[in-house]
DNA sequence: GCTTTCGTAGGGCGACTGTCCTAATCCCTG
DNA sequence: CAGGGATTAGGACAGTCGCCCTACGAAAGC
């Protein structure tokens, strides 16, 4: 087994980790029992947790572009487009429900460590926003569009911290349809519904 | 100084310091700084660490059924109460940019270890969503009034929860503007918002 | 064949964690 | 002033943390 193949397990391991139970609460002896390792070796992979931190950011980075491309494929239309990212809260209840938005818990985790590449998790955020922005865009509402990509990550992101809290799938269900009548909407008005 | 006095100022400490840094990254010894103690002399007033979030999530009920109070007294209309609310956005604006919502940060963060107190922290949004939903009732919808309230608490917490990623208070202020809107359409409609 | 390189195992390092104990000090009461 | 419970300081304790080193084994190139 080459080393890259090793790099990446622990990438993999060290990702669903940090969801799961936190980036600080994650030991390298947590991620070495994982992957089947020695935990001293870890020093050949990984000069340092940060640098665990900085791959799996960067890995999630590339998969979220992937995502995000399938779903423009996939979907004719720009609402459709928009509806597979709403979609995903439905699709990732149990795992939101457990361990919330593993974007948004990673953002709050980082901000408040002040660490060093909390930015690079916001990132995630603006690949999201960015992408959503170009949908609403597509919709003809080129001038809002990006308030508009703001709100409905809002929107999902308030869903995953209530979700969590509360653990009520039917909470997430009823915030989903809402979500869809709101897209429904801005589809066929152009009035803003930010003044 | 008495113990009592020594152990409510421990309990503002560790409020504050679970809220800035996170429960797990705050270790006794921060806290015995903060309050100018010696961390093994912390034994004596709690004896772990677990009783002393035990303290501040009670402590935080107590504060939060205050505050409702307060909003409740000092508006004359439920909507005027519900703006109350949604308007902390804008006042803790600063540390919910740097920090988060303390709420859904500290929910979170109990889920992920899968922390004994994490029912309790949730018992936070209980709180507001229970008082909201007497607001929404009060304003004659009652028939919907707890999903009501579970949205503009959702709202409020994506609100959060971005405002920590992007730092943007131009974004926070948008959105309450938003909120204030949906208040309005709810009160001079009767109409279920959610299908 | 031998040697070099790659990858790993295992453990040591100092620092820090939550927890716990003991001895000293404070302040209130008699 | 003397006694005694309340409160404190300071450190010991075992365990874990991230980090670092060295020696071993297994391939691969000459």
């Amino acid at each position: 087994m080459g080393a890259s193949e090793t790099r990446r397990q622990i990438v993999d391991v060290a990702d669903q980790l940090f969801y799961e139970h936190g980036f600080e609460a994650t030991s390298f002896a947590d991620i070495a029992q994982d992957v089947g390792l020695s935990r001293g070796n870890f020093y050949y992979h990984f000069k340092t947790k940060d640098e665990i931190l900085g791959a799996v950011i960067a890995q999630r980075m590339s998969n979220t572009r992937a995502m995000l491309e399938v779903w423009k494929q996939e979907a004719a239309s720009p609402a459709e487009r928009i509806l597979s990212f709403i979609h995903i809260l439905i699709a990732n209840r149990t795992k939101i429900m457990a361990y919330g938005c593993p974007v948004s818990t990673l953002c709050n985790e980082l901000a408040k460590l002040d660490h060093a590449a909390k930015d690079d998790a916001a990132g995630l955020f603006s690949l999201f926003r960015d992408w959503l922005a170009q949908q609403f865009a597509a919709l003809g509402r080129e001038a809002d569009a990006e308030a508009l990509a703001l709100h409905i990550l809002m929107r999902s992101q308030g869903v995953a911290a209530l979700a969590t809290a509360f653990c009520d799938e039917n909470f997430i269900r009823r915030e989903v349809s809402d979500m869809e009548a709101w897209l429904h909407a801005q589809c066929s008005s152009s009035s803003l519904p930010h003044s």
